[in-house]
DNA sequence: CTTCACCCTGCACCAAAGGCCAATTCCCGG
DNA sequence: CCGGGAATTGGCCTTTGGTGCAGGGTGAAG
């Protein structure tokens, strides 16, 4: 795979503590890039979807750093974010947590607490980012199925009979067979135990099947 | 189902403070009730696992506020906890809410912010209480298989076939059957769909099988 | 010793799933 | 108008899955 290293990104309009913040994870092996506002974040990175954290001051001119993180969260894959503030409160800071900052240091910051912290949110990173990619892969293969081929697919998942799944889509049994073969092919998988596996991790983004009893009187 | 009413917990050495609050909540169609610590909420508390939620001071005489969230989280079905104080600061708040407070709100906290926050706990309560519930009917017809059931489940759960589950345990594919049977019986599911789909929620508590390809080559 | 739960197995039978080959109809884009 | 993908259906045959019936063995508990 692509094994980019992780970048954290330290956005602070203090360049003192930037470029201060900046050293500091770079002598401790990280790969930093400092900026100066929200808006010169978002401009210049490149690599949209590359991994990395970002490290936030809360109170910037322009965008806050609450806004920044906001527009973070849209992104596909949401860079986690290490708040560093000197002038945070009590609410700022929950607002922050709960919008799933990874955390949330007061300046000054000890060295050992902020590198703890960037620690703690490139695992995070790598963590969804592995599991995107994964899911990534079943949504691709899930696109190329045809939209009967998808009928089947909810029907095997959901532990019914080819027949009973013949009989919901008014077709003969045999079609729903051809069907499910292709589906198994496209999916790329060798049981009905995997094909539930992978419609469970999907489940989420495409309208639950849920494998709800087959129901059969 | 026992539609136990949930209890808000209010938990605050200040009298004044807690009366307030609990009569607020009660006004508001709340159950509540009030404890002067957190040594005298843990002892009162019949009704080990009802459902509910605790309003919480961080700040008291014995243990604090951040030591009975931890204690809290060590019950089956840890009760959601809104803090609530007039003292505290940034690392005690990012601290509670990583440790999976609802919210962490200042004194003087305004009414509508407390009652949504209650809200919003008894609703994250609820719902992890269904969820555990659920999980919980599953493990129990889990724990009434036997360990040669046991195998024979994970077999199927990964999606092999009897003749491979059977030469792994290194029986008779007929025993498989009866044994998978038995499994479908004990474990009240129609399909190996919804095994596996039961299996996926247990995985976490049985340490997985995954439904790993059968990959017989 | 008897009882009981658990484990193992054989035979037969039916239902369901899956592979192989082939053919028809519909509809879209070139 | 035509090629081609999608959807559909058929038959034929093999492998699996699921059930019923019957029977045997072992070890722990009463």
């Amino acid at each position: 795979m692509t094994e980019r290293r992780p970048i954290v990104h330290v956005v602070d309009d203090d360049d003192s503590v930037r470029t201060a913040v900046v050293r500091l994870l770079q002598a401790a092996g990280h790969e930093a890039r400092g900026y100066g506002s929200a808006g010169e974040f978002l401009l210049g990175r490149s690599d949209r979807d590359a991994p990395g954290c970002v490290v936030l001051d809360v109170r910037m001119p322009g965008p806050s750093g609450l806004d920044l993180q906001e527009a973070l969260a849209r992104l596909e894959v949401p860079l986690p974010i290490v708040f560093l503030t000197g002038h945070g409160d009590i609410p700022m800071s929950v607002r922050a947590m709960k919008a799933g900052a990874v955390d949330f240091l007061t300046k000054p910051v000890s060295r050992d607490a902020l590198l703890a912290a960037v620690r703690t949110a490139l695992a995070r990173d790598a963590e969804t980012r592995s599991a995107h990619e994964r899911l990534h892969a079943f949504r691709a293969r899930y696109e190329t199925l045809t939209p009967r081929e998808r009928e089947v697919f909810a029907g095997v998942v959901a532990g019914k009979l080819n027949k009973q799944i013949a009989g919901e889509l008014g077709t003969a049994e045999r079609t729903v067979k051809a069907h499910r073969a292709q589906v198994m092919e496209k999916m790329q998988v060798a049981s009905v135990a995997e094909l539930v596996h992978v419609a469970n991790q999907l489940s989420g983004e495409l309208g639950g099947f849920s494998a709800g009893a087959a129901k059969r009187e």
